[in-house]
Formats: C-alpha cells, structure tokens, sequence
DNA sequence: TAGATTGTTAATCGATTAACAATC
DNA sequence: TAGATTGTTAATCGATTAACAATC
C-alpha cells in the first residue's frame, strides 16, 4: 500500500466532504474547482480546504485550481471507497432494516453480505436482497467468510457481546450503532454513531441558543 | 434561563455521554463517581472530565467525587434533554420510519407529533403510532403548531426544498440525515448526520490501518 | 492524620487561519 | 503581462493535559 500518509482526523473526515461535492460539480459538467470554491460551498476556510488537499494529493494548479477527474479519482483511492468491503450486520431491526436497505452505501464500497438477528420470525427472511441467518450461525459465517466489518444495530444491552463476537472471529472494523461504549482487547477500528448523544447536542443548543443570533450554528461536519 | 453558559463544542458533545454513564452507574446503585472512573470508563482524560463537570456544576467533593443523582439532575436540566420538544419528521422511508419508531429518543425529550411524506401509498398510514400526512399539508401544520425541530430523512435531492420550508415556518433547528450541506437565509441550528461520510472514515481508517496498531483506533465519540 | 480527589492555573499540543512567494 | 490561485510557512487560536494547592 503506498499511502503511508497520516492524516489528522478532522482532515479525514472532511475528505469526503469534499469527494461528494466536487462529485457534484462533475456532474454539473464543470472540470476544475478551486479551494475558494470548496470553501464557500463546505463552509470551510479556502486555506483549510488547500491544506487538507495538499496532504494528499499536491496537485492543484496555480492560477486555476484542481482538476475535478484526477481529484476524484484520488480521493476515491485514498479514502478506500473504490474496493469492496463486505460487511455482517447484527440486528434486523427498524435500524437495523434502514441500514441493510440504504442504497448510498453501496457507493462507499459497503456490501453487506448477510445479517444476523435473533427473532425466530425473522431469520430465513430477507432484508432487501439480504438473507437474515440466526444470529448462532455469526460466529460460523464468519469464519468462513472473509469479512472485514461488522456493524452492530441491536439494542445497547447486546452489543458488547456482539462486538466480542465480532472481534474474536477477526472482523477489522466495526461501526456501532448501539449507544455503548465498547471495550475490546483486540485493536480493531471502532466508530460509533450515537444518535441520542447528537440529539442531546440538539437539545442544549436549544435550550441555549442566543435570542438574537446572527450566524447559522452549523454544529459538526 | 439561567443558563448563559457557552460551552466550547467538544465539551457539549460529551455532557451526554457523561449522562448516559452516570445514569448506568446509578441504576447499578452506585451513589458517587470520580472523573477518575469516568474518565476509564468513556477513554477520556480525568482532568478532562474534572473541566468539563466544572464548567456546568462544580460541585464535586474533593476526596470523594461527584454525587451521581444531582449530577444527573444538573446534566438532564442543562442539556434540555428533560423538558419535550416537539419535531417533525419529513421523509417516511426505511430511515424515517427507524426515526420515528425509534424509543431512545423519548429519553432525550423529543416527541415527534407528525410525519410528512409524499408517496400517497403511505399517506393516512401510521409510523409506530405517529400519523403520516402529506408533504403538502406541512406549512399549513407547522402555521398551527408549535414545532421547535424538523428532522429531515428524505433523499439529498429534496433536502434543501425542505429544510427551507422547515426554516420559513419557523422551525429552530433542523435535524439533516441527507448528505446535503443545507443553505438557509436563517440563523437556524442545524444538525447534519452523514451516515455516508462517517463509512467513508471507517473505509480510509481500514485501507490506512497500520499493520501492527497497539491501541484499538476509537474513532469519535 | 493520611489518602483521595476536586477545581483551576499553567504548559503543551495540535488544528485553523493568515500571509505570501511561486507559478499557471 | 496581469490576475488568479496554489502550496507552504508562520502566527493564532483553542482544546487537552499536567501539576498542585485546597479540601473532604
């Protein structure tokens, strides 16, 4: 792999900020865009934007900017999105069914390949193409499968037997959704997505916006 | 409102998560918490904890901690978590359907009074309790109600129409799982939850994973 | 009293922003 | 050439961490 590059996190989670973006611009015909450009629309610092794009891919043109294609094409490699990554998900419920059906992942690369759950009414259906297996056939499954993440969307009580499950049979990443956090032994990559902690952070904004506030508080991403 | 705090936004992000802990230890029937404890507990720094708590509630006790049910108090009064704030959902899709019946949310005071949508299929239905209506009646039902928030579930391309209505009805703050950077004419507080942006960072961190990691890579949160 | 643990000040770290020479 | 816009260095800002006197 020849991209020994370490980014700062916030630099990589702006990446495909900017890889959605200038995906539009493509298809709105356009060829090349500048950092000023990129700003504007991301609400991000024109020399932010410069900096984080430098970082991987030293290519823009002075005088003129970044070519769409190539920065595409970059970004895509760099980020990983381009190969296909499968995936288990645990738990087939209403969260659960909107991540299996959720067609905008397929574009990330994300292939989920079965999901396990342990309501008998559900297993041996499907999930948008998607064959529901006993959540006792995980560990199986696994081990037979070359599986690279796991995504956990079962209830906060289950989920850090879930992800040891995930861990022990070699899964490299897992996405949470369960608002836990999860202890593992093992070094894998964990992202969790808390929906209730980012309401709260609604919440208080609430509670305590300024009557008059003259900027739109764009809070995260 | 007494509470003209302006907390930097790392620290609001981990008030509920502080919460949440706090309410597991408490139902464990535990009656105090160090920043010690909690900082083991949620991979944050004890003296990181110590400043957060100060900031809202310095009450702790030194040698023996903070007392876990009025700290809770003060966390559920400060975030806003315990008074209700009525929503709207747009969108009544695979994801807006796991909104609108997901339970967690009822703990953090949101209270979702309708559903709009625009497939007349689904229109008259119920989503776990809570009427769907037509997209065409929601000015009319926002004129009529007092609604603080609107979540938004509906595809990228139809976001930025809505969350505009959203803000001319008077909505205060917009809750975005489109992956659209939205443009409004109004102070208003948004939200944007990227589920697609947030897998992109699972994939660069699984393509950019180092062969030999030593600590488990918590990504946010 | 001795041990634990706070709140806070000061030191460190890292990310963002400003500035500008290089260059298209 | 003049105007636009890059990549990068230096300055600024803000958040995290260390240290410790105060105190339970």
């Amino acid at each position: 792999m020849q991209n020994r590059i370490v980014l700062p996190l916030p630099t990589a989670e702006r990446l495909p900020r900017y890889f959605r973006y200038i995906s539009e611009r493509k298809d709105a015909g356009q060829h090349t865009v500048s950092s000023e450009e990129i700003g504007a629309a991301l609400n991000l610092d024109p020399a932010q934007v410069r900096k984080d794009l430098s970082m991987i891919w030293g290519k823009g043109r002075a005088g003129i900017g970044y070519e769409i294609q190539p920065l595409q094409d970059r970004l895509e490699e760099f980020l990983g999105t381009r190969s296909e990554k499968k995936a288990v998900l645990v738990g087939a419920g209403q969260l659960g069914t909107a991540l299996a059906c959720y067609p905008g992942f397929h574009r990330y690369g994300l292939r989920i390949t079965a999901v396990f759950e342990r309501d008998p009414e559900k297993i041996g259906t499907q999930l948008c193409g998607i064959p529901v297996l006993s959540e006792e056939e995980l560990d199986d499954y696994l081990e037979k499968n070359h599986v690279l993440m796991g995504i956990i969307a079962v209830p906060a009580g289950a989920a850090q037997r879930v992800a040891e499950k995930l861990a022990a049979a070699g899964v490299r990443a897992i996405w949470n959704f369960a608002p836990t956090i999860l202890r593992l032994s093992k070094p894998l990559i964990v992202r969790n997505e808390d929906l209730g902690a980012d309401l709260a952070v609604l919440a208080y904004h609430l509670t305590h916006q300024s009557t008059e506030e003259d900027e739109p508080e764009q809070t995260n991403q």
